[in-house]
RNA sequence: GGUCCUGUGGCCGAGUGGUUAGGCUCAGCUCUGCAAAAGCUGCUACUCCAGUUCGAACCUGGACGGGACCUCCA
């Protein structure tokens, strides 16, 4: 297996990669609240955790890939006060709160096979997993680390950062965070203010309440994450992910938790991915700067000039680094369509090559620079750069301008196999339905027809069959050895 | 206000103390009946100020700009 380097959170540097218990790996991704039409920004870290997964996997991980979904317990504000997400909407429609989950969730899973996301290994849902979370809730009052009030568990965040680094993810001072806390309305319950609830008192009109030893109510944010990667993946695992919006909140009451709970830290490699903006502002709702993954496709929203392929954005995506804030702009989504659309059409190119008795390039180097590209935190746009190496190489060749061997060809296809299609997920656009093949029968008519007047020098004609083929959205491509022709 | 991150050529976006990132755009050339495609060549950047250094866009300090988090959020 070779060195694999990543950027950890908690310890602010990039670090070598080593597995539990290699060939294993635990993955923990945390996944969405399934209460609204799944955001870009979400899909950003699914996308981005997909490549990651894929890599592990790669290189011969045997990898345990776990994302939830969030369908209770995610309430509006993190004061533990206001009302759960799903509750809410679930009311506004005068829905069950599972009828609002199972719309969310079978949007969330298209969304994401459209983006060509592989599922993860297991989906729980916290609402599935109550149990479990009211006994770490109980362990943890056992401990001393956790105090019920009127129904409400919460944790001591002071009683805890006692013995504990409390802010060990974000590095930030517990006395700063103390001072910075405001004071929020139906909070009196608290001993800290910091304290975060681990169960949740319901109101009587609350939608979504299980029995506890506390009364009734539902589970905090925070804990079901805890929950069910020490259910799926044991006490400790290996990588847990996250937006990084996630990680000052979220991130840091979850390590409490299960500190608190089982005494040990449950995760070595914490990763988290950048924010997505549109025109260098984060894309929200608030703002009005936000579209659908659906919008984005199709082009139909005002901040886009067009629609793009599924494919061109995940391209588009995987052209920044995964840690970097990603911003969408149409200039930069049309750069991507274009250098997208020359990968793919060399790799068809690449099917066609006439190998010569000797190579003019080092293809191995090219896959070694691949390789290294990927073990340095999973480095897509350097990744990409040598790609477009191997494009000019491949494009060369077929213009005869440089020679590749038989095997160095055979080592092309692999690596695009391997890191185009295997690692970044991409693949081409739909080629081979039924309509495409007979298509594909139809120009091929219209361009021998072309080819036709050419010879008899009627180059009106050919140019007119020409132009109407590009009004028609069929570009022509003419060379020494033929006509070809793309969409 | 506090904490942290960041500032690269027309646009997007990597990276390193001294050597070409890459994509897109633009210009020229090759090829072509013309065009497109493809290839080649060119456009050589690193917010500002000071410091460390033989040498800094890359290290340090400061200024200014942008962003994230601190409040639901991937």
């Amino acid at each position: 297996m070779q060195p694999l380097f990543l950027y950890n959170t908690l310890t602010r540097k990039k670090e070598e990669f080593k597995a539990i218990s290699p060939p294993f790996v635990g993955m923990y991704v945390c996944g969405p609240t399934v209460y609204a039409d799944v955001h870009l920004g979400n899909c950003r870290t699914f996308i981005s955790f997909d490549i990651i997964y894929r890599y592990l996997v790669h290189l011969g991980y045997k990898v345990r890939y776990v994302r939830n979904i969030t369908d209770a317990g995610h309430l509006e504000s993190d004061a533990d006060t206001g009302e759960d997400k799903i509750s809410k909407k679930a009311k506004l429609q005068q829905l069950e709160p599972m009828e609002i989950v199972q719309t969310y969730t079978v949007d969330f899973h298209n969304v994401m096979a459209q983006f060509n996301a592989l599922p993860p290994s297991i989906e729980p849902t916290a609402t599935g997993h109550i149990l479990e979370q009211q006994e770490i809730a109980q362990e943890i009052i056992n401990k001393g680390l956790a105090y019920e009030v009127n129904g409400t568990v919460y944790f001591d965040v002071e009683k805890f950062a006692k013995d504990h680094n409390y802010t060990a993810l974000t590095g930030r001072k517990l006395e700063e965070l103390l001072e910075n806390t405001r004071d929020l309305e139906g909070q009196q319950d608290k001993k800290g203010r910091l304290d975060f609830a681990l169960w949740i008192k319901a109101k009587p009109e609350h939608l979504m309440q299980w029995n506890s030893a506390w009364g009734k109510g539902f589970p905090g944010w925070h804990i079901e994450c805890s929950a069910m990667s020490t259910k799926y993946l044991g006490e400790q695992f290996d990588i847990h992910g996250g937006g990084m919006d996630l990680q000052a909140t979220h991130h840091t009451n979850e390590i409490a938790q299960s500190i608190a709970y089982c005494g040990k830290q449950p995760c070595n490699y914490w990763l988290h991915t950048n924010m997505l903006t549109v025109s260098g502002q984060k894309m929200s709702k608030s703002l009005g700067n936000s579209f659908l993954p659906s919008e984005l496709f199709s082009g139909n929203h005002p901040l886009l000039d067009k629609g793009y392929s599924p494919m061109t954005v995940r391209f588009f995506m995987m052209q920044t680094h995964y840690r970097s804030t990603l911003d969408f702009s149409n200039e930069a989504l049309q750069a991507s369509e274009k250098g997208f659309d020359r990968l793919m059409e060399s790799h068809k190119t690449l099917q066609t090559l006439i190998p010569s008795a000797t190579s003019s390039e080092d293809i191995k180097a090219l896959e070694t620079r691949c390789y290294e590209a990927m073990n340095d935190d999973f480095n897509t746009p350097v990744l990409i750069a040598v790609l477009f190496d191997a494009v000019r190489i491949i494009n060369s060749a077929n213009d005869k301008k440089l020679s590749l061997t038989q095997a160095d060809i055979e080592l092309l296809k692999k690596i695009y196999q391997h890191f185009i299609f295997d690692v970044m997920g991409l693949k081409a656009v739909s080629e081979n339905s039924k309509s495409m093949q007979v298509l594909d029968k139809v120009v091929n008519i219209v361009l021998d027809l072309r080819n036709k007047a050419k010879a008899e020098k009627n180059f009106p004609l050919s140019d007119e069959i020409r132009d109407k083929l590009t009004e028609s959205g069929v570009q022509v491509k003419d060379s020494k050895e033929g006509t070809a022709w793309k969409i």
